[in-house]
DNA sequence: ATTCATTATTGACCTACATCAATACATGCC
DNA sequence: GGCATGTATTGATGTAGGTCAATAATGAAT
């Protein structure tokens, strides 16, 4: 509990010029933990910090492991999920840029981390970390509200898993990935309509994150289909047709009553 | 963003001999959110505070509407639930004793909370508190981490929600509310057998709770009575006989083998 | 004790989703 | 191109849990 003394440099605007060239062209600098710190501080953090690549699939961290590195997601989609002795499987959240992944403060991970797509993380050791959070009010703020948004987000799934139906739970879903793959796409400064995405998801690891079976799930989307409210070409590229339709499906209120 | 300037005072151990009266006796002062505080920094805190009451089945806020207060739990449990449009429920968590209710940083409440048993809260106003809280980095420190404890158990929920069965999740929830049912009680110096517990939830609060109906709860009741795993007297006083079979349905290995 | 209101249990039946199995599509390799 | 492998779709059937309805506890009011 005892504070460090570190001096805590206040600031008016980001101004990234004075960062170290790594941390200069960050993609997620304006927007992740690091957008409320100075230069200073960055390159301060930056000391600890270390760039990692994952191939789509790799692992990052596993459930109930002792907790090595914090990471910020620069870049991909990383998937967190959690597993019954018996090997079912529940998907609990999708971590995209800027999204921090680890539980900070507790000596275990909290979940099973793997990469989704190619993954770009910075990485920072726990210890070291955990320090240097606690001395720097201004990152532990930032870093408070992403869990603030995140738990909000947990419990919008908590709703969905244990009183929507599969057809509800789908569009929900699809929605959900829609918007965030747009927020990620303009983020790269890509041209980007909020209607027409990849699904990075197979059919399985869908079903994980919506507590259905391929099955079920693969009849959802030919429902969808065949009303009409999506298409879809390759099993993976989609196309929304009638957001408003899918709207109300995912349980939001029609805005034309 | 700015920050404003107030001293903190840095302690080592947590006298409460020059608390304010109310503070003095406060069951949760030291272990809720102001167990990081100084006197000082209490009484500080405590001018903005005002203390509330709520008898069993009172709302205390609603979902999505501004941002009045927050609280701090000093007796009594709260629910707190989300609903769909067409009225479908979806409880997302209770609250005990010391629990902070209300979305920090936010102007629009992300829940309905009620008050399940008559429930005793310390209030904040929302804005003084946002700034209070900023310009206060112990405090915000260890709302952070009991942030990060409630989202731990929301992502546990979810792995309940989606991938258990009814059995499963009613066994999950017992032993869940027996573990916080005993640590409320020896919070307030009672003697107390972890096996013997009052479930202040009614069939369709639990039902709520677990993703499914009231028929169905009560049938998984039924079912650990009949294999004498617990014991029900007057449909609300359980006692779980069997703690470690109990603890296998809900998915936790064996310690036997 | 009797009544009434609320909540819980139990049974009979139904349905949404799971399971099992066959087929179709995609993608990569030779 | 043809073949192999993984993934998705579709169909037939099973079942966990939902729905509907009757009955039974419980507790408060008189």
């Amino acid at each position: 509990m005892q504070n460090k003394n570190v001096v805590h440099v206040d600031f008016q605007s980001n101004d990234c010029e004075g960062d170290h060239p790594i941390c200069k062209v960050c993609e997620v600098r304006a927007c992740g933990m690091c957008s409320e710190l100075s230069s200073e501080n960055v390159n301060e953090l930056r000391k600890i910090t270390r760039t990692k690549e994952y191939k789509a699939g790799d692992v990052i961290f596993c459930d109930e492991e002792p907790t090595e590195n914090y990471a910020t997601i620069k870049n991909g989609i990383v998937k967190l999920s959690k597993i019954l002795p018996d090997g079912r499987q529940q998907t609990i959240g999708l971590g995209f840029p800027p999204d921090f992944i680890g539980r900070a403060f507790k000596d275990k991970n909290a979940a099973f981390a793997s990469a989704l797509t190619d993954v770009t993380v910075c990485t920072f050791p726990k210890n070291l970390f955990d320090d240097y959070l606690k001395a720097t009010p201004t990152l532990e703020h930032k870093l408070f509200e992403l869990t603030l948004n995140e738990l909000d987000s947990a419990r919008d799934w908590m709703l969905m898993l244990g009183r929507m139906t599969a057809l509800e739970k789908v569009a929900t879903l699809l929605l959900s990935f829609s918007e965030r793959m747009h927020e990620a796409r303009k983020l790269h400064g890509e041209a980007s309509d909020i209607n027409k995405f990849e699904l990075l998801l197979t059919r399985s690891e869908v079903s994980d994150f919506l507590g259905l079976t391929i099955e079920t799930v693969s009849r959802q989307f030919s429902l969808l289909k065949q009303n009409g409210l999506i298409s879809i070409k390759n099993q993976r590229f989609i196309e929304v047709l009638d957001r408003e339709a899918l709207n109300e499906l995912a349980g939001h209120e029609s805005y034309t009553d």
